[in-house]
DNA sequence: GGCTGGTGGTGCATTTTTTGCATCATGCGC
DNA sequence: GCGCATGATGCAAAAAATGCACCACCAGCC
């Protein structure tokens, strides 16, 4: 896109704090890269960058129109993919952030159904926590975000919501795999694995515990659960996950993990303990998706509720 | 706007229906102009214009990218606009569609005392009937439309309504001029001058006659209210407006028009027969306006309020 | 105090892009 | 069939963007 080059140069230099930086990244040299910027300022009519030693920096007015580059970036790529899909092919990009609960198996699988059918569809990835989430939808680098955590800022729309109970994952052999049901004290002084502070499993694992006054063996501390997976079948521990993480996409959903690793088992935790977190799969409020993006949302809520319907919910 | 050239050109040549047209509007040869559509086309991946032999015409991508184009356009001026506002002086400019009614008295008042509070914005002012306010809106050659008609596309955000009883209007020594207010069937062989089929006011009037089962004797019919004022200094007749196109600004107003031309008298049409109409004042669904735009928005309703405090709703 | 390494800004020659002219091909109306 | 409009294209001139060398500036550091 030609016609945009200009703004797009913009957006990197913001990104770079740097003229010279974005220049190297753009592959132009800094001059023409400055004297385009100059130009731009001197037809909006003010600076959009302060000019500090060590580089520059968005000034209010910049915030302002970088926004609004972003937001025409995003909406071009609406428009493109709307007229794509005039002639048939469904083309586009999707641009997902994801805590690390939905990407384990229920993104993979979705993604690729949908590549099935739409082989013109690109898809990016990018894990990230709640907040970053958010921040990302509003930066318009992502379309859509999964987060199983508290939607903060009020520009996010929840198009949909899953209830989730936590789950405890051990080893086939342990002491408590016995039981329907764990219960909070019978982790006391039991070695967990845990996840980092930020994923929203933690926030409740936390409340839970200090709630009641159970304090476990915390082994180890990780935001991988391939890593805390994997551990535990060196060293018996039990780590938390949530369905959406351990059930097989094909089958019919359950309590129980079907297609998951045969050495581990998982029982979720009681009720009375812990209350279901909620997975919200939202995008930017009042803004118009990309066909490609729209109908991908589409396809994940009506897959959720193929598996999960009654958690399902809006 | 230098990067956004390119795109002006497309809507220009999308509203002459031909390149060469365009082309001397935009004072630059219709070769040039030709190459920078053939250039986007290329960008875009299809064509934009089908080509007849009698110029071109949009096709349904081109009428997207079209509509894609405007929302960009109007996005910017709103940006600008607040850009501007940060440096203290509100810059910007404000379309507005508007019925003959509204721009008689009410909107000159209220931009001229809008630019004296900001003399840095400027006024656009078209005069259209119901269907064509919406249309501006939607093609976004209008940020704000006051329309006395019902409001039919969906797409409309009716900001603030304000209801008014049409009054006859007719010269001083008139034989209805000593009622308090006119019943639909004295009008009848009554010599009246209505406004042209599209107007609001025309429409209500229509449907009570016929309700009433009243002929009047209809001597003329226009569409500027100035001409049908002035007339009546000629031909004793009845003439049709609703408050906001009689009333003074500066005073309180109310049921008789203190401002007005003293040789002509209005009267209120009975409650029984005509319903009060509607004047709706609306900005497109969904968009942010300019901040122009949005005060100005916000000054008229609040006078409004002022004046018809009673009257205006949401 | 001076040196180093980073930043953005500017004059000038060069390259790339855009524009304008002349011309062609096409289709409609008479 | 002719005239007259349209959009498309080849080629040379004009305009714009780019790259190079260099300046001014600031912070950190010896």
């Amino acid at each position: 896109m030609r016609f945009m080059t200009s703004l797009r140069f913009i957006d990197v230099v913001a990104r770079e704090g740097s003229i010279r930086k974005a220049a190297d990244k753009l592959a132009i040299t800094s001059t023409a890269l400055n004297r385009r910027i100059l130009q731009i300022e001197e037809e909006i009519g003010q600076p959009l960058f302060e000019r500090l030693p060590g580089g520059v920096r968005l000034n209010t007015a910049g915030e302002i129109f970088l926004q609004h580059i972003r937001s025409q970036f995003a909406d071009l790529a609406r428009v493109q993919s709307q007229i794509a899909d005039l002639s048939g092919i469904r083309r586009g990009h999707v641009q997902i952030a994801s805590g690390a609960d939905a990407l384990r198996r229920f993104l993979p699988e979705a993604i690729a159904t949908y590549r099935g059918a739409h082989p013109a569809v690109s898809f990016d990835l990018t894990r990230c926590y709640g907040e970053e989430a958010e921040a990302r939808l509003f930066s318009l680098d992502a379309d859509i975000a999964l987060i199983f955590a508290p939607i903060r800022a009020a520009h996010v729309h929840v198009a949909a919501t899953l209830r989730q109970q936590i789950q405890c994952v051990m080893p086939a052999g342990h002491r408590l795999a016995g039981k329907d049901t764990i219960r909070i004290r019978d982790l006391s002084d039991e070695r967990v694995v845990l996840p980092t502070a930020q994923s929203g499993v933690r926030q409740l694992m936390d409340t839970a515990f200090l709630r009641r006054s159970v304090e476990p063996d915390v082994i180890l501390e990780s935001d991988s659960f391939e890593f805390m997976q994997n551990f535990l079948h060196f060293e018996p521990a039990i780590f938390f996950q949530i369905p959406i993480a351990i059930d097989a996409g094909r089958a019919g959903g359950g309590a129980d993990a079907t297609d998951f690793d045969e050495r581990l088992v998982s029982r979720p935790v009681d009720m009375a303990d812990v209350a279901p977190g909620t997975l919200h799969i939202c995008h930017l409020k009042g803004r118009v998706l990309p066909v490609a993006a729209a109908k991908f949302l589409d396809d994940i809520i009506t897959g959720l509720r193929g598996r999960y319907s009654d958690e399902v919910d809006q």
